[in-house]
DNA sequence: ACCTGAACACCGTTCAAGT
DNA sequence: ACCTGAACACCGTTCAAGT
């Protein structure tokens, strides 16, 4: 009995979640936040906006999916090391490099902190540092000071992509911080006028691994017995 | 002779930018992000969209000007500790408040670290920084740690307050770690289970605290010699 | 079932016209 | 100089109509 018929009659590249994240993905790495629109997306399939709606939830839904997809992409890669704290900067610098190919991620996470992939590093993370010896009681709260250590810093690495965007300067930060000394007496802050010299050079990369060892010992001191 | 004359013929209650970011303020406290439109702040002002843009230079401008009002007050009510790390902890904790009575605050940090109002903050922490004996070249570093802690601790609160608006419940972290769980094997995630425990009684400012002596700690153990 | 694209209800911003 | 409000160029989302 022919009960059943093939579902896809229609033409082979068929519309599918899948692959409508993955052309958001791909216009948010090239044009950036702004330029993900539900008509672009469509514009892409050379098809109506409608359509779109018969396989994301939304645009917001949308959003959540690709840095879903990044994120799990990010931590799918990271294999088990032998000390819990090279695990846990394995995961800190999985994400850091993840926000920094796509910064728009980085937004998105500090936008929506509670979305699944964030709480997938919550666990990667929580469940080494109970291995680190630090207490059951303080589990959450040394946990959810690399996290947000981890969220805050995304958010600046999405910032410095959009400003970047904008206006075509590389130092954007170096230029605010040169116009906020220029504003002041110089001698009464020699703090900024030091940082502003420190800020040429540096390195992200190096200066977000620095605060994952100022944290990590951080913990340790406080909370751990031996090592 | 009468070179000059009055400004201010027409009525009293004049629009201004000052009286403009107020009603911003206003609006972003009482009905949160989305409420704020030029269309509503016209309206509040019961004259046309175009006055606005007679006194700010824009929405983004707007967002920034009120942020940049909010973090002042913040910042200058914080006196003169004897310690430093006191200090340090008093202008943390007094932006944390401030996000905590304005949540919009903590999201636009987040979206615009550069803003002038956060170099202050910048300037704040450094500078007493450098007074707990952080030598010169590692400064940056430790400085852009708290401030990376804060800005996530900033965002994740923005997000709360909107998802607090979106959804009235109370717990919306723990219901979605209650979700993750739900979708995966209990057993094989001890650390989350526990997590939802924790998280059910949890205070927001002492965590928040917590992840201050984190950090304050790594950074006296690091780069301190004395204290 | 899936696609199409016009229509709806909004935005931010601009600008000719008023006082 | 300052204000007014219509107009413009967009959005996300919905929905009747097609296949």
């Amino acid at each position: 009995m022919t009960t059943s018929r093939p579902a896809a009659t229609y033409r082979s590249d068929a519309l599918s979640q899948e692959r409508i994240v993955q052309a958001a993905i791909a216009i948010l790495d090239k044009d950036g936040e702004d330029a993900l629109t539900i008509r672009a997306i469509a514009a892409h399939f050379a098809t109506g906006q409608g359509a779109i709606y018969h396989h994301v939830g939304g645009k917001k839904e949308l959003l959540r999916e690709a840095t879903g997809h990044i994120l799990n992409d990010a931590t799918a890669r990271i294999g088990e090391q032998d000390l819990a704290a090279d695990s846990i900067r394995a995961v800190m610098v999985g994400v850091f490099d993840a926000v920094d190919a796509h910064p728009w991620v980085g937004a998105q996470i500090a936008r929506e902190p509670s979305q699944v992939a964030l709480l997938d590093l919550f666990e990667l993370i929580g469940s080494r540092l109970s291995a680190l010896d630090v207490p059951a009681a303080e589990l959450f709260e040394a946990t959810s000071t690399l996290v947000n250590y981890l969220l805050g810093v995304a958010a600046q690495y999405a910032a410095g992509a959009r400003l970047a965007r904008d206006a075509d300067r590389t130092d954007f930060l170096a230029s605010a911080v040169e116009e906020w000394i220029s504003r002041r007496d110089m001698a009464a802050h020699p703090f900024m006028h030091q940082l502003a010299a420190q800020m040429v050079g540096h390195d992200d990369r190096v200066q977000f691994l620095a605060g994952i060892e100022i944290i990590l010992e951080g913990i340790t001191v406080r909370y751990g017995q031996t090592r």
